[in-house]
RNA sequence: GCCCGAGUGGUGGAAUGGCAGACACGGCGGACUCAAAAUCCGCUGCCGCAAGGUGUGUGGGUUCGAAUCCCACCUCGGGCACCA
């Protein structure tokens, strides 16, 4: 059913007197007479470029400015992945409520840029590819061909010229562009910024900045210099734990996998495992994607999600001396179990002392630090391994206690260390959740020493502790740590208080707030001034020191897919990494024949880029201009994530054929600085898109991506505004119900009948439940189907008018009839059914009552309101209640006054913009209604004479008063009021009043007893 | 488990401290019609013949006055989930 969407509703022309059979009368407004006037609209519009918003400069300006002159509004739609579906009528809500807030902020006098591009590269558009066979870039022009005809159908004013596909040549060339500025770049530790790579290189150069080893750079080889610098660059390559999803056959970013350890995209197992891959240093930025935040116009909830997902947590890095192999030994001659023991726990063998740093936010526990614990996969655990246990280590330690290990545990701790780690690498992340309440780990048979109480504690490796967080290493507090408390219950680890716990607590570990005990110079200090005094503390001894640390990682950049923009990068024969020169871009994609990703089932099997496959590709002989002449070079493999091309789109629409540049300054400043007035509140705001609308989906996958990559854009001069988008709102799903049948499975909700109140499929009674919609429930509706059956315009009102645009709300197609007769009332308004002749008195002809009048404004000012603030419904509603006043005055009057006709076309116009041209231009209005303006309310015309005002006995409404305007507040004259209203009055009668409150025009209450 | 968001007639929803239910769907009644449809007019939270009472998930609180603010709980939706 939702693959008809190509299908364009059959167009029947009005033939007069066709409809007399039926008893339609020949000039209603019918869907017939909708698609037509749509239709021919759209093709009006497409002739006369109405939405080609011009630019200051370039190809895309007007030789005098046209409305580049006027204030710029820059509103914008996530893009859709053109996924061959086909779209339901969910997809456009978002794009029908810019086009409306596009529309009026046209008649409001801006210049408005408001485009529609595809993002057409990644897994969706991949995936369709292999189920249908045929090549993605066939399938998505198919795709895209098909999505851009649906939207049009809608009367969706776009600039036809500004929608990109991420997968065009002339766009992913600068997608490499910009990934060749992150390549070459580095985020300088000192000011925060991306700077370019070569004023490290200068740094280096001169000394003013050490390199890694100490050495002199001078002293440095060419290619110790390559490898100095790479490990500097904003996007590098790390050999590291991944996502790998061999059901996708690549690797994923955290932002991909679900918290069920899935993946995102068709739900396959993701295992952890250490590949050599590309990522971004998206974590040099956390300070700023989290401060920035408050800057922007954004829903709480969003940036909420974002400020957790970024999770910055302020603490103490504190070093712990440890012995190293051997040192155990000789120590633990004496040591006893561990967590008894009396070992020193330093010295080492090698002359070396090791020392484990940990991160804490709760430096003040540390005299309850009574075991360390390391990640599995920490640096440190092979040098520090003894190779014996320590007399008295419990089997439970020595790895007696996880799933195939032997009951009492292992020989050496060398092979529970060596077992252990076999044991978490080898679940993927679902079993690890699974089990995560059951705390593993094993004792590697060394200690440490606890700087405070100069105690030996010791050490263990356990997988709740992760690599990837902090130091991948903590000191373990049982005592205020509920997951310390677990895992020291399973290992008989010793616990000790360190801050006490309120009396009568019968919990186990106690997190809050209380004085601090068992903890030498801090004990009796409550949390706070602990943690200040232990710092001090902690920095004059010299074992650590104040720390921040964020959850968010570095952003994996690579996958073994076909269908991405390849990687601009080139290997010689160091295997180190070369930029393609920017004069050699684009690397285009090759077209090979087996695209088909390598995916299996096996947990083991290794990532296979397809693009291995394009021999005649992987390699290729350049001339770099680097003065070594031509030479083979090997191609990087891996294409870049679906995230890549939506990271940036917004800037190509604002110059999308700009061959010199990724957009020029002049127009990339005009369209996306802060302009002054453009807040709420009239106040300039920081910059960017003036309105950005989407789902709450891409909370933190697009919009945290797009934001890193605007402020490494903006650090490197290139955009002017430090954050991409100043306003964003999300709009809500539409749901729509969806019917099981008795074995549980979705059938087709279009053939389900209601026969009062009961569900009939089939004649079968079925269950109704309410989801999202799309395929999967079989609930799906087609925008082409509701056109066909009652027009655009009736379809665009409709999805306004269902509720909130923030809210989810369930589709319900027999409500739909309600705004299509709204619209048939207006049309009668305006057009004599019978004869078809304009009912419209010439302006002044009639004269206007003055309660219409008021009521006009009074429309005017609450729609201008309404539509300034994205409340669509209300908008709707209010100009469905002038109608039905009009309605019966027309009726009797006989003809729709000029002035008020005008008006309400004008304010009907965003929504229902094909009905409104086809009015106006009966009207005999040739200029374009686009650009006319707005209607202004006449605040004189919003005073009322005689206001209405309820009185309240005792705060219960028991009548209602009508008093003068100028008297709305005057106590004595609505107490005189009140008593000459005997429904009142009765109330009144025996009432001692005590207080009377007067709200000027809205209320009267007199409280007494 | 933790963090957000939402619970209002038969239905979608309005009202963000001041007349609860705007507007629409559905339902009921009337006009027009030979009739039906369409259209137009009226009624429609619940209880009650009425006067009146009652009512915004539940229970409490603040206030002259609470759907709206505060506390506790319940249900649904979303996010995070061993992040030290």
């Amino acid at each position: 059913m939702v693959n008809e969407q190509v299908d364009e509703p059959a167009i029947v022309p009005p033939v007069p007197g066709a409809d007399v059979d039926d008893g339609v009368p020949p000039h209603r407004y019918t869907a017939a007479l909708a698609n037509e006037i749509e239709l021919r609209w759209q093709d009006h519009w497409d002739d006369e470029r109405t939405f080609w918003s011009p630019n200051p400069t370039g190809p895309l300006s007007e030789p005098n400015g046209g409305r580049a002159r006027l204030q710029k509004l820059y509103v914008l739609d996530m893009f859709p992945y053109p996924s061959g579906i086909g779209l339901h009528v969910g997809h456009p809500l978002g794009y029908i409520a810019t086009d409306i807030w596009a529309r009026f902020k046209r008649m409001r006098g801006f210049n408005v840029l408001h485009a529609m591009g595809y993002d057409a590269f990644g897994l969706p558009a991949e995936q369709f590819a292999v189920q249908t066979g045929t090549h993605p870039r066939i399938t998505t022009e198919s795709n895209i061909a098909s999505m851009k005809a649906q939207l049009r159908r809608l009367g969706l004013g776009h600039d036809q010229r500004r929608g990109i596909s991420t997968t065009d040549v002339g766009y992913y060339r600068w997608t490499q562009w910009i990934f060749l500025q992150i390549f070459n770049a580095w985020c300088d530790p000192e000011s925060g910024r991306a700077r370019p790579i070569a004023e490290l290189e200068a740094q280096l150069a001169d000394a003013t900045r050490p390199t890694s080893s100490g050495r002199a750079w001078s002293a440095l080889s060419p290619l110790e210099r390559r490898i100095e610098l790479d490990a500097h660059r904003l996007v590098y390559r790390s050999e590291m734990p991944v996502n790998w999803c061999p059901g996708l056959g690549t690797v994923l970013a955290n932002e991909e996998v679900t918290a069920e350890g899935r993946s995102d995209r068709g739900n396959f197992p993701v295992y952890q495992r250490l590949l050599k891959q590309w990522v971004m240093r998206i974590t040099s930025f956390a300070d700023r994607l989290l401060g920035d935040l408050d800057e922007l116009d954004w829903p709480e909830p969003i940036k909420l999600m974002q400020r957790n997902w970024i999770g910055r947590s302020e603490g103490a890095e504190i070093v712990f001396p440890v012995a190293a192999r051997g040192a155990a030994e000789a120590s633990g001659a004496d040591a006893g179990a561990a967590g008894t023991g009396t070992g020193t726990g330093t010295g080492s063998v090698d002359g070396a002392p090791r020392a484990i740093a940990v991160f804490t936010t709760r430096p003040d526990t540390i005299f309850g630090a009574t075991y360390m614990v390391l990640a599995p996969e920490h640096p440190l655990v092979d040098e520090i391994t003894a190779d014996a246990w320590p007399p008295g280590t419990l089997s439970v330690q020595r790895g007696g206690g996880f799933a195939g290990s032997p009951v009492d545990g292992h020989r050496t701790p060398r092979d529970a260390v060596a077992a252990y780690r076999a044991y978490t690498l080898g679940r993927s992340e679902i079993d690890r959740q699974a089990e995560s309440k059951l705390k593993t780990g094993v004792f590697v048979g060394a200690f440490a020493t606890n700087p405070a109480t100069g105690g030996p504690i010791p050490v263990f490796i356990a997988d709740y502790v992760l690599m990837g967080y902090g130091t991948g290493a903590i000191m373990a507090v049982p005592g205020q740590d509920e997951r310390d408390w677990e895992f020291a219950e399973v290992f008989g680890l010793p616990i000790v208080r360190s801050v006490e716990p309120p009396t009568g607590w019968d919990g186990a570990a106690f997190t809050g707030d209380g004085p601090a005990v068992n903890s030498g110079f801090l004990d009796g200090l409550r949390v706070d001034a602990a943690k200040a005094r232990v710092l001090h503390w902690l920095e004059a001894e010299g074992v650590g020191s104040r720390r921040v640390t964020y959850k968010l990682r570095d952003w994996l950049f690579s996958r073994q897919r076909y269908w991405g923009e390849p990687f601009p990068i080139i290997y010689d024969e160091t295997a180190l990494p070369i930029g393609v020169p920017t004069s050699m871009l684009p690397v285009e994609l090759p077209a090979i024949d087996d695209f088909m990703p390598k995916t299996s089932d096996d947990p083991d099997a290794l990532p296979e880029p397809p693009l291995a496959r394009a021999t005649a590709w992987t390699t290729v002989e350049l001339d770099l201009g680097e003065g070594d002449g031509v030479r083979t070079y090997r191609r990087e493999l891996n294409t870049m994530p679906q995230w890549a091309g939506s990271c940036w789109y917004y800037l190509r629409y604002l110059d999308p054929d700009n061959a010199d540049d990724l957009v020029d300054p002049a127009n990339e400043a005009y369209w996306m600085v802060g302009a002054t007035g453009s807040q709420p509140d009239g106040s300039s705001n920081i910059g960017g898109v003036d309105l950005y609308v989407g789902g709450v989906e891409h909370a933190v996958l697009h919009l945290l991506y797009a934001r890193f990559w605007h402020k490494i854009l903006f650090d490197l001069g290139h955009v002017s505004t430090p954050e991409p988008f100043q306003r964003l709102f999300n709009q809500g799903y539409i749901q729509a119900a969806a019917f099981t049948d008795g074995r549980g499975s979705y059938v087709d909700a279009e053939k389900v009948v209601d026969q009062q109140g009961q569900f009939l499929y089939d004649g079968e009674p079925v269950n109704r439940e309410f989801g999202k919609m799309g395929k999967s429930l079989k609930n799906a509706v087609a925008p082409d189907q509701i056109c066909r059956d009652y027009g655009a315009d009736t379809l665009r009102l409709y999805e306004m008018y269902m509720g909130r645009l923030e809210q989810s709300k369930p589709w319900n197609t027999r409500d739909i009839v309600g705004v299509h007769r709204f619209l048939q009332r207006v049309w009668r308004l305006f057009v004599d059914e019978q004869t078809g002749e304009l009912n419209v008195g010439a302006s002044g002809a009639k004269a206007v009552d003055a309660a219409t009048m008021r009521l006009l404004h009074k429309t005017i000012a609450a729609v201008t309101d309404d539509l300034e603030d994205l409340r669509f419904n209300t908008a709707i509603a209010k100009l469905i209640e002038l109608t039905n006043h009009l309605t019966p005055i027309v009726s009797t009057v006989g003809q729709l006054p000029a002035e008020v006709a005008e008006a309400l076309v004008l304010m009907l116009a965003p929504m229902a913009p094909h009905f409104c041209e086809e009015l106006w231009a009966r009207l005999g209005r040739s200029e374009p209604l686009a650009f006319h303006a707005f209607p202004v309310a006449d605040p004189v015309l919003l005073v009322e004479d005689l206001l209405e005002m309820p009185v309240q006995v005792n705060g219960k409404v028991r009548g209602q008063i009508t008093v003068a305007a100028s008297q709305a507040g005057h106590e004595a004259t609505l107490l005189a009021a009140a008593h000459a209203n005997d429904r009142v009055a009765v109330h009144l009668e025996g009432l001692v009043v005590r207080k009377v409150i007067v709200v000027p025009g809205r209320l009267l209450n007199i409280v007494g007893g």
